[in-house]
DNA sequence: CTTGAAAGCTCTGTAAG
DNA sequence: CTTACAGAGCTTTCAAG
């Protein structure tokens, strides 16, 4: 049986006024390494005992920190490695229903607007460029579709998933060199 | 002891010519959207056994298709809420150590070399417009970057790993779409 | 591949400091 | 927050079909 402690119960899911710690950043930060290490061996990284980690992580996943957890596939290897970027260039206000459609394609990984000389950004996994090629017959169909610009991948040299380390890094140090020049 | 039977025990890890079969996909396809299933909740839904799921998910494992499971973090309430696709235009061949070296960087997701107008692609998560800047600058210190460009993401409406399902999907499918125009 | 059973480990919660 | 002690559940391996 569930027990209803102090302010545990009440929070809401989208609660986003709790500022995370340096335990929850360090936690976050393994995790999103590699999310298979064992409460022990986290709490031993962390700095704390496995309870504790226990309850920070269910709180991070109960307050949408986690998403979940994922199993990361090697595209090549399983039957897509044909990578590539599109830019599309649509008339009017670009983010309508129709793009958003295009999430339901398993080749469509990501989806954005973005600021810049293109209104959307695709990003696309696929097994050949015969399946871009579809693709883009598909983007063509949408009446706001103007055109695309496509940004084939040769290598990838690097590719993660977000927030290897939960830091401020670049913030000040970079700035500095900035004011260097 | 495992036993040698046929051409299995034979096999590299690097081996390419071994095709994955329906059930292999499915789990992959099943794991690649949540990596904490159980085997035996796995294998109903794959239809197999847990133990003979438990075997092949660990033969994915060794063999590279699977790399590793991670857990997906909140960008925007993790601290970095700013999403950015920068190309890199480089003089001569730009895929030096130098470009290499950002993958330090905690804020570097990506980097491709890509074909068309530019020559490498980063994908970028930091905390503010002034880590960007920081970043850029330093790029425009490496004396092989002639120029950037920026793209800076507005809102994200799809963002997911490689492969939620493992088919072939537009092959066919869209192509028949193009002739008939 | 299957079922079944046994051993080991982790999780999960409770309790007390 | 900590350590400690249980019970439940899952993983993992082995056997036999």
């Amino acid at each position: 049986m569930p027990n209803p402690e102090k302010t545990e119960a009440v929070q809401n899911k989208c609660q986003e006024a709790r500022p995370l710690d340096a335990f929850d950043r360090k936690i976050l930060g393994e995790l999103a390494v590699d999310a298979g290490l064992s409460y022990a061996e986290l709490g031993s990284r962390a700095g704390l005992s496995a309870p504790a980690v226990h309850e920070r992580v269910k709180r991070l996943r109960a307050t949408g920190r986690i998403r979940g957890t994922v199993a990361v596939l090697d595209g090549p290897t399983t039957g897509k490695p044909f990578l590539a970027f599109v830019h599309v260039d649509s008339t009017g206000w670009g983010k309508t229903q129709e793009l958003l459609a295009l999430s339901e394609l398993p080749e469509v990984e990501e989806i954005h607007s973005v600021a810049g000389d293109t209104c959307m950004l695709l990003k696309v996994r696929c097994a050949s460029s015969r399946a871009l090629e579809g693709l883009l017959a598909r983007l063509y169909a949408l009446p706001s579709v103007k055109a695309t610009r496509s940004y084939v991948v040769l290598s990838t040299f690097l590719e993660r998933t977000p927030q290897a380390e939960i830091t401020e890094a670049l913030e000040s140090t970079d700035l500095s060199s900035l004011a260097s020049r």
